[in-house]
Parts: structure tokens; sequence; C-alpha cells
DNA sequence: AGTTAGCACTCGGCGGCCAAGAGTGCTAAA
DNA sequence: TTTAGCACTCTTGGCCGCCGAGTGCTAACT
């Protein structure tokens, strides 16, 4: 990209985008003039060069400059300063995860509403996940005469409830024999060869009853389905947030970014993108392949342990975002993410490089 | 009430809110003279008549009637006709409950989309909670060195998780028979109890290890969080059908409803409301004790086993609801419910009367 | 050659105005 | 009691013209 760009012109092009993202209303000369100590008609000639340039357009004759795709691109690669997160504010959010440190399952939700806070905009989080679940845990609980309570939990620490039907006055301690029984053969199996298991018997030395089948039947589902499903684990927070820029006046685009939301847009090319690669990622406007998403940008990390179980924190905003500060935020929040995923498993995490 | 309506009035009444609800714009005298058979005259007469009543409004002189807050209560109470949903409809939902009856944690995912879309608004659910939450079982299982997973079972069906630290190099058999010792000495056991058996060790002949403590301090912990914080596990849906309305046509409506959903104002009265009454309760705009839901109605059911564990499932909507479909499409899910949980507990269900 | 003052030109936004239309309330007749 | 007729009210949408914001260009200046 264009690097024959001369000093001037480059701050010329880093002011009108900052004014721009901070103001939302195109940059004329005159506000840039005094701070760049030249008068508005220079600074028009040098607007002029960027838009020949494809960095900059306008929306009519007598109207200001604002940023192209190709000018955020730039900006967000050359000119940006990168702007961390104050200690305090890194205290604070360190603080909160640390309270809920235990609860897995609360995680994500915290770390959608801090991202949220922090970035103001959208924020998306997938819970974390392995590239190929492993069983760990079963436990069966009677629940009432013709029901049990199945708990699987897999090594990745995710946790899966579902009922099974069962023979009438199974006792509790028959139900937790078998489930030590099935614990046995299924340590640390995948789901293939958990289907396996069910299928050929091996090593069962008295034969698996049908109601054994059965759960393990139901273990090898549920981790098949889990595989399957992550699309519905998406979870996301600070629509509210988001709604406050001056791009959602009209109701049209508060039901295109709810759609996006909920709908599976993100997850379809984005997220499985963002897992496969390191470091901070950031797609802008058209740049998106899909195109309902041509006015918006994101910026995606993965996080997790390395080799094990990843998943991806990021945010979605209008294409006119703060992109120093969401760029830190999602790298921040993916650090701390990694780290508790580190703490939880003892290995290496991801740190976003770049 | 007003039960001093003659016939033709209450026609006229009847008209004007179908059409309205229809329309969503205030509705003339003209459009009913067809319909009823009079001149728009003899209609414009009724209307003043209702308007006196307190009934309708009309928002300026040259504009047609709408139906004030009192207007709709009437409606509801004495003029709607019971809508029912076609049994084409009820074996669709039946068929989509049936599907996932074993898995636990998405009913309520389920039943709020399931409402969302056949009441076109948005949908909210709790999930089923006990009066008071007894322990079931818990499970400790090792991930790592330093680290176990516990997972706590109450006897309503919810499953807790939570990590907790443990001395390295305990190995699972050993997490086991803590578990074990733990459900015996917990068994069906209040939240209260348990604080007491961690405090005063009752019937524990080998006293309890530091670690047994801690887990049963731990099990205590959670369900007491749990039991204060239901107002986290709401679950809405439908936010997308809500916004089609017409009255969603500038974007502080939006954030408005936003607002309501996500932060915790229908918790605060209305849910326990709704859980502590029988049948489906219509609360119209202004007869919210909630200044902010004035001009929202929701309509909202409990669903559950009577005495037992119990949830709510409701709409929420603009004043100008479809109230006769919405009233039989939560009615109709709050039974699916009811019907789930018995075939879980085998008890009696509740089933909405009025 | 680069910079800048000056100026004409363009375009969107806003307020005012007017006409059309929708609907009512009232009155008087059926 | 109903209804036709009519005056009156109020909203809505279109149209016009003005103002202001900003640009692009040219010519002068350094």
């Amino acid at each position: 990209m264009n690097l024959e760009l001369n000093e001037r012109r480059r701050r010329v092009l880093k002011a009108v985008i900052q004014q721009y993202i901070d103001t939302a209303t195109p940059v004329a000369s005159q506000d840039l003039a005094r701070s760049l100590g030249v008068s508005s008609a220079t600074v028009r000639n040098e607007m002029a060069a960027l838009e020949d340039a494809g960095l900059l357009t306008h929306l009519h004759t007598s109207a200001g400059r604002l940023p192209t795709d190709a000018g955020y691109r730039f900006f967000v690669e050359n000119l940006m300063d990168r702007a961390a997160l104050s200690t305090q504010e890194q205290r604070m959010i360190q603080h909160q995860f640390y309270q809920i440190r235990s609860e897995l399952n609360q995680w994500i939700h915290l770390a959608a509403a801090v991202l949220a806070r922090t970035a103001q905009t959208a924020a998306v989080v997938t819970p974390p996940r392995a590239y190929e679940s492993r069983f760990k845990h079963i436990e069966l609980i009677a629940i009432n005469d013709a029901l049990v309570l199945m708990v699987l939990v897999l090594h990745e620490g995710s946790v899966k409830q579902q009922t099974l039907p069962a023979d009438p006055h199974t006792t509790q301690e028959q139900l937790s024999r078998i489930a030590g029984r099935i614990n046995e053969l299924c340590h640390e199996a995948s789901a293939k060869a958990i289907v396996a298991i069910a299928q050929t018997q091996p090593a069962a030395q008295p034969p698996l009853s049908s109601f054994e089948v059965l759960v393990i039947e139901s273990v090898a589902r549920a981790m098949q389905q889990f595989e399957e499903h992550v699309n519905e684990l998406i979870h996301h927070d600070g629509l509210l947030e988001m709604l406050h820029q001056p791009e959602f006046g009209q109701v049209t685009r508060v039901r295109e970014v709810l759609s996006i939301l909920e709908g599976g847009t993100m997850l379809e090319s984005l997220i499985p993108q963002a897992l496969a690669s390191d470091g901070v990622q950031v797609i802008i406007g058209g740049e998106h392949s899909r195109d309902e998403l041509r006015d918006y940008s994101v910026i995606l990390s993965r996080y997790g342990v390395n080799g094990d179980v990843a998943g991806v924190v990021g945010v979605l905003g209008p294409r006119r975002m703060a992109y120093p500060r969401s760029i830190s935020s999602v790298r921040y929040i993916a650090g701390v993410m990694s780290d508790l995923m580190g703490d939880l498993y003892g290995e290496r995490k991801i740190e976003p490089t770049e």
C-alpha cells in the first residue's frame, strides 16, 4: 500500500481519520489548518491528493472529507498510535476476572461485557473449544422412577447435561456403578472412538447392557453435536453501547446489525478464519466477503491454549470505529482469557503477537 | 368496569381496537360504518360516548380514534375472541419440544424462540426454579495438578460448575471418595443446612478435611448465589420480530426496549408477581408500576410443577399488541413447559386456568 | 515550486408557506 | 334515534428560497 506518502500528507490523513472517528462528521480543510500550521488551501490540496490516492472521499462537492476503506486500512497499519489501556483499566479488568476465576461458564459473559464497555461497541465471544473434544467424565443421577440425568464433562472443561429414560427402579448405586464402568471404557476417548466402543464393545468383559449402550451412544451423540454446533454458542453483548453511535439513527440499521449478530453471519466466515490465524485480525467495511457487513468493521482475536483449546473474542462496530482503542481492548482481553485458560490447563498460552 | 355498554357500543369498541391493532393507525368512523351497517355519523356518536367513558382517545381534533389503556383492558376482559393456536401450529410446537425433550438447558431457549415467533414480539423466559433448592449430587473431577472441577446438581435438575484449588497430586479416586462422602452428608439438604454442616460437622466420624470443608462451603455458596441471582438467568428472544412494529420507528424506542429487556426492569416486579399468581397475567401500558414500561404491555404466565419448581414465560410488546394471539401463545407454551416439567418430576403440573 | 488569499460555485439543510386530505363535531332534517 | 351536510381543525407533503459550509480553481506571493 502506498508508502510514498510524504510526512505532511500522512499527518493530514491521520488527522482526518481521527477527527472523523471522533465526530462522525466529514472534516473540513479549515479544521486541520490550525493544527497543521498551514492554510486551509494547502490542506485542501493535500486532501485532493489523498482522494486521488483512494484514501479519502467526500459525499458531495461541498462536503468535507472522510476516509475510504483503504484509508482506514492505511491508518490501522501505518498511522495509528498504539493506545494501550490505562493501567487502572487493566487492573479493574483483571480484578473482575479474578473474582469469577472459578466459574468457567461466566468467563465468556464477562469477557463480552468488559469488551463492550471498554471498546464502546458490540462484543462477540465464542467459548473455548478443543480442536477435537475428548471424553473426561460422566455421571448418572437418578431423577425419578423413569428418568436419569446424565452429566458429561469434556476434556476442555465443558459440561453438557441431558436426560435419559431408564428402567424403573434403577437405584442410584447401580447408576454410579454403570457410570464408573463407562468412565473407564471411554477414558480420554474422542467422539469417533466412543461410537466404536458402543458398536464393537471391545474389552467389555460382561457384555454391555442395553442401557449402558444407550448411555454411551448418548455420550457420543452429545460430543458430536457439540463439535458441530459451535455456532449456536456464540455470545454477544454491548448492542446498547453501539446504538449510541450516530450511524444507528435509523431503525433499519439496527435491524441489520441485530440479524448480523443473531443470525450466523459472523460465524460462517470470520470466526473460523480468526481461529486459524495468530494475532488481532482487523476487517474493515467492504473488505468483508459477506456483503451485509459492508458498513461494519470487525476486530477479532483468538485466545486460548496453543494446540489445545481456543476461542475467539472480538468487537463489531460501524466502519467509523475507534480502531486504536478497540484493537488494544481486543488484544488485552484475549490475553486475559488466554491466561485464565493457561491456569486451567497449565500449558503455554496464545499471546497475540502483532 | 363499565358493563353498561350496550351491544352496539361494544361492537364499535371491539372493531376500533381490532383495526387499530391491525393497522397501527387511528381508525376513522368511516372505516366502521360499512361493517356495522350504520352511517359514519352514528359511529362518530358512539365513539364520542366511548371517549367519554375513557375507553378511546384521539390525538388531535381531526384524527381517528385509538384505545386507551382502559379500552384495551375492557377488550381483553370482555370483548376479545379466544383465538387458540391452530392444531397445526400446536403440532409443530409439540414436535420441536419433543425433539429436545432430553436437553434440559435448551428448553428455555426453544420456548423463547417459539413464543417470539408465534406471538410476533419479544419473548421472555426464566428457567424453572425450586422455591428452595435442595442438594442432589456433587461430582469432583481432577482437571490438572492443582485444580478440581466441581459439578453440582440441584434437586430441580439445574447443573452448576465451578473450579476449586486442590492439593497437588490428589488422585481421581480420592476425589471420588470425597464426593461420595459429601453426597451422603448433604443428601437433599437446603443451602442453609449445608452451611450448618460445614460449620458443625455433625455425624462426621472421621472429621472433615480442610479440602472437604472447602468443597461443602463452595456448594453452599453456589446454592445461595443461585437463589439470589435468578435475575441474571432471564432469557429473551424476538427483539427482531418486535422491531418490525411501526412503534419502533425511532431508535430511542429501540434503546428503551433494549434496556428494559437487558436491565433488570422486568424482574424486579413483574416476574415475582407472575410466579406468585395463577393463570395468564396481562399488564397493559400505564398499569405497570414501573414508569419506563408505560408504553408497553406484558403478558406473563407461570409454568412448572405445582408446589415444587416453577418459572415464567411471557411476551413484551408495544401497548398495541395482538392480545388474543399473544395470550393464547403464552398460555399454550406455559402448558407445554409444564408438561415437560411434569414428565421430569412425575407430579401434577400448573395448567393455566383463566 | 510550493503556499496562500480570494472568489465563484455547489450542494444540503431548514424554515416558511400553501394546498390537499382526512376526520371530526355540530346542526338540522328525516 | 339516525343521518346528511357542512364548517372547522389539524396533519402531511411538496415546493421554494435562503443560508452556510466547503470546495476547487486561479492568480498572486515567497
